[in-house]
DNA sequence: GTTTCTTTGTACGGTTTCGGACTGAGGCGG
DNA sequence: CCGCCTCAGTCCGAAACCGTACAAAGAAAC
C-alpha cells in the first residue's frame, strides 16, 4: 500500500522499517480536497492523518469567530490529542490546500503505539514540534503586525504546499490570521511592494522567500 | 517522602499508588522562590518539577523581548518536553508566585515512563492540557484587548495562587502580556472600576471572579 | 455581450495600542 | 525626618486596526 519510496510524510519516512511495518497494513490512502473537514472539536476524533501533500489547518472557535492555531503539513499529522490520551479534539482541522495523505483508525493507532516504544516516541515528537509552532503563534498573535503575521504564514503555507502559487482569498487570510480582510489586502500590497510576492486574484505568488523571511519580522522559524 | 495525604500537586495526586510508589523515592522536595528559574531555552533539561503551590510562567523569546506563552501551577508539570522526547527547553520558565514542588531528575522520569505504561499515560495528559492552554493564549493574543487578556490572566493565577491576593506590578504584567506598562495600568483601573478587583501597591486582589470572569469577554475557561 | 457573483481596492471615523516622557505616591534605609 | 528607589498614574502625538460601506475589477454564467 504505502510503499517507503514514494512516502513524503516526514513522520512515517522517518520510521524503522519494523514500526512503519506495523503501521503500513492500516493506513489508508485517502484523497483530501479543499475544505476536508479532518477533526471536528468536541467531536470523537475517530482517526488520524498524515499528509503527503497539501496542507491542514487548526482552528479554534470556528463555530463563532474563527481564528488559526496552527498548521499541519506533511511535516507532521493530525489528531495528537488521541497520542495524548484525549478522545476528543479541541479545534477543527480542514484542508486548507487540497492533498493526499495517510488515514488510520484510532484502534489501529492504539494498538501499533502500544506495541512499539519507539513508534510511539516517533509521533510524540510530532507534538513537540506542534507545540513549538503553537508557542511561535501566541508570540507572534501577542506582538506582531498584520504583515508580518502574513509573512510568517506565507512561508509555512509555501514550505507546506508544492510550487510557489499559494491559491488564497484575502477572505480567507484574513480569517485565518482572525482579522479584517482590508487589513489584509494592505498586507499584501505592502509585501508585493517589498518584492517578496506577486498578487494574483484568489492566489499569492512568493517570488522571494529571503524577503519574505525579512519582512516576517523574526516571527518565522522553518521547519525543524 | 512524598505523603499522598499531603500533596496538592493535580498529577501527583491522581496517580496510582503503584505509579507512585514508583515515583516517590526519586522526588526531591524543594523550595520555589520568586524568580527562580525552572528551565532556561535551549539548555539541556535535566530535571522537570511538579508543583505544590506556587505559579510558574512559561516564557518566550526571554532574552529579547519577553512575553507569557502560557503558566503552570498544581495542575501540572513542567519539563514537558522531555516527556515528548525533546531533550531541551524551547522556552524559559520560572516561579511567578513563590511556592513548593517536588524535583524529579531527568533519568529518573525517564526510567519510571519507561516501566508504566499508565504512568506515562497520567503524564501525557499534562501535555495535552498545557497544549489546550496555549491554543486559548493564540486566541485571546490575536483578537482579545488587554483588559480582557488581563482579567484572563488574572483568573488563572488566581486559580493557582492561594489566597486572593496576586503580589504583581504592572512592569511585571506587562511583560507577561507582552503590552506596555501603562497600557496594563489602565487596564486595571478599568477591571477595579468594574468591581472585579481592588488594586494595591505592588498586588492586585480579586473580590470578584465572576466579573472577572465576564470582562474576560470569553477569553477564560477554567482549569478541567 | 450582458448579467451575476466573487474577489479586491479604497475610504472614513473611531478605538486601541504604541513609544516615550514626566509626575506623583508609597515604602525603606540612613 | 530626609533621601532614595520602586511602582503607579498621566499625558502626548503617532501608528495600527477596527467595523463598515461602497466601488472597481475579474471570472463565470447565460
Amino acid at each position: 500500500m504505502a510503499e517507503t519510496a514514494s512516502l513524503r510524510n516526514h513522520v512515517l519516512k522517518n520510521l524503522t522499517t519494523a514500526d512503519l511495518r506495523l503501521l503500513e497494513p492500516h493506513l489508508e490512502p485517502v484523497k483530501l480536497p479543499l475544505r476536508k473537514v479532518l477533526e471536528r472539536a468536541g467531536k470523537l476524533n475517530k482517526a488520524v492523518y498524515f499528509l503527503e501533500d497539501g496542507m491542514a489547518s487548526v482552528v479554534a472557535d470556528a463555530a463563532t469567530r474563527p481564528i488559526e492555531v496552527g498548521v499541519i503539513g506533511r511535516e507532521g499529522m493530525t489528531g495528537l490529542p488521541l497520542l495524548l490520551g484525549a478522545a476528543r479534539s479541541d479545534s477543527d482541522i480542514y484542508m486548507q490546500a487540497p492533498g493526499h495523505g495517510h488515514c488510520l483508525r484510532e484502534a489501529q493507532l492504539r494498538l501499533a503505539v502500544s506495541q512499539s516504544d519507539t513508534l510511539r516516541a516517533s509521533l510524540l515528537c510530532c507534538v513537540h514540534v506542534f507545540l513549538q509552532q503553537t508557542t511561535r503563534t501566541v508570540v507572534a498573535n501577542g506582538r506582531s503586525k498584520i504583515e508580518e503575521r502574513l509573512a510568517r504564514w506565507l512561508l509555512m503555507a509555501d514550505d507546506r504546499i508544492d510550487g510557489d502559487e499559494l491559491p488564497l482569498t484575502h477572505e480567507f487570510l484574513a480569517m485565518m490570521l482572525g482579522v479584517r480582510r482590508p487589513g489584509v489586502t494592505e498586507a499584501i500590497q505592502t509585501l508585493e511592494r517589498g518584492g517578496a510576492i506577486v498578487r494574483k486574484r484568489g492566489s499569492i505568488i512568493v517570488v522571494d522567500r529571503n524577503r519574505l523571511k525579512k519582512l516576517s519580522n523574526g516571527t518565522y522559524f522553518p521547519i525543524n
